[in-house]
DNA sequence: TTTTTTATCTTTACATCGTAAAGATTGGCG
DNA sequence: CGCCAATCTTTACGATGTAAAGATAAAAAA
């Protein structure tokens, strides 16, 4: 093993194999180290655990430090084991952006869910999303500013599916419509597409950090949520 | 030198090197080969040469094949070459985002140029933005979804300022307003988010072929264009 | 229970990338 | 002419993704 491979400073280093294996691979076979510290060769629940490993990597390093490596060694694990239940780094990232979907869902959802007016539910699932993307940006990152993402995978493509089919249907209740299964009415599209990119691009822009000029300039040192309601009080309270 | 670091498949082999140089870098020395397709050590102009090549190379593989080495490459030169004039790959992206900047500032400019009313210079900028966009993913991409841009640089920070200023500009036209030194209405800011927030969100996802679902939806085969204009005319036209 | 198979994890290896450092070349200035 | 500084190349190193082969333990089969 190279030196530049090892954790950098895990607390918990590894009592793993064996006792100093050199080269030959037999060295010591069978001597099984005192069960209680011992990690298990075989981990049992690993593409969890490196699913929790990667969140973990992800919100803490940014995007950029979302390597499979990184996860691994987060995981304590070696840096090939996530290829056997992911194929590559593809595989994670796209079964960790499912997981971010979900989890996107299911704060809009909460969001919505008391009993509010038509204009509140829209202006409360539009302050969830950002909210969300606030509160997981790595997240958010991943989920919309990946090129790394195969929709083709069963469980990314029915998470990301539901959030749009969420979004679409919450258009339709504001506008009391129904959404015909075979078409869209271009009036129906354009709303839609205006809610989903205005919400959309300004998370995007808060998270990149330019709508600080703005922030920065308001009346009375307002702060973001000042701004996303006074945006969204524009455009939801009429149509 | 390596063979992995030879070009894949140059058409214009590099003739340089006087001649089958072996470890011993002395061998030939002297000897200038015939100044007419001989490359010289001294590029000239690499510096120029480098963010053309980029561009090329941004536009052709993505914002994931934009690597130092394979600008070099294109460019004809030894990988580390672009180092002493960018200092690292953050350098290089950055002053071909401040080029981007100038490029798409130039389009909107030259969009809403005309003798137009002021709702359609407001609606011609929006389609120049997503035009642009279009036209070049890569640099969109680069301006906009790249944590690896310095915007200490004055050139990046100049040019991205100038894109943000033309926006205000234009809101605050618009709106029959002027824009003070020192602070925005609480109206203004929002409406200058709304109007980059919307426009931006609706060019990311289409980039990202998110709006994909809506648009082959729509009533008689519609393309982006169509979805475009009706979200701008249920914003632009009132407000 | 014992043996075999299979899934899981580790090790090794390699091409690529960014970047640092040292060497080579050339234009310019004295 | 000789030196210097700018420019470009070469070499080197650590990091990454990924493939391939080996090791281990769980599961299945006998």
């Amino acid at each position: 093993m190279r030196k530049s491979e090892q954790a950098p400073s895990k607390t918990q280093p590894r009592a793993r194999k064996t006792a100093a294996r050199t080269t030959s691979p037999r060295a010591g076979r069978g001597r099984r180290p005192s069960r209680a510290e011992a990690t298990p060769y075989h981990h049992g629940a690993l593409r969890d655990a490196l699913l929790e490993a990667a969140e973990r990597v992800l919100e803490r390093d940014g995007l950029p430090g979302l390597t499979l490596r990184a996860v691994a060694r987060e995981a304590g694990v070696s840096h090939a084991a996530p290829t056997h239940h992911f194929g590559d780094l593809t595989g994670l990232v796209s079964e960790l952006a499912a997981i971010g979907f979900r989890q996107f869902n299911a704060a809009m959802a909460a969001a919505c869910g008391g009993e509010l007016s038509i204009n509140e539910r829209a202006m409360a699932r539009a302050k969830a999303y950002v909210a969300y993307a606030q509160a997981h940006p790595g997240m958010y990152g991943l989920m919309f500013r990946t090129e790394r993402l195969d929709y083709s995978r069963p469980s990314l493509h029915e998470a990301a599916e539901a959030s749009f089919a969420g979004l679409a249907g919450a258009i339709a209740a504001k506008r009391q419509e129904t959404i015909s299964e075979d078409g869209l009415t271009l009036d129906q599209a354009a709303a839609i597409a205006r809610a989903w990119s205005l919400v959309h691009g300004f998370t995007m822009l808060l998270l990149d950090g330019r709508l600080k000029d703005i922030v920065d300039r308001l009346p009375g040192g307002g702060n973001a949520e000042m701004l996303l309601d006074a945006m969204l009080k524009m455009t939801v309270a009429r149509d």
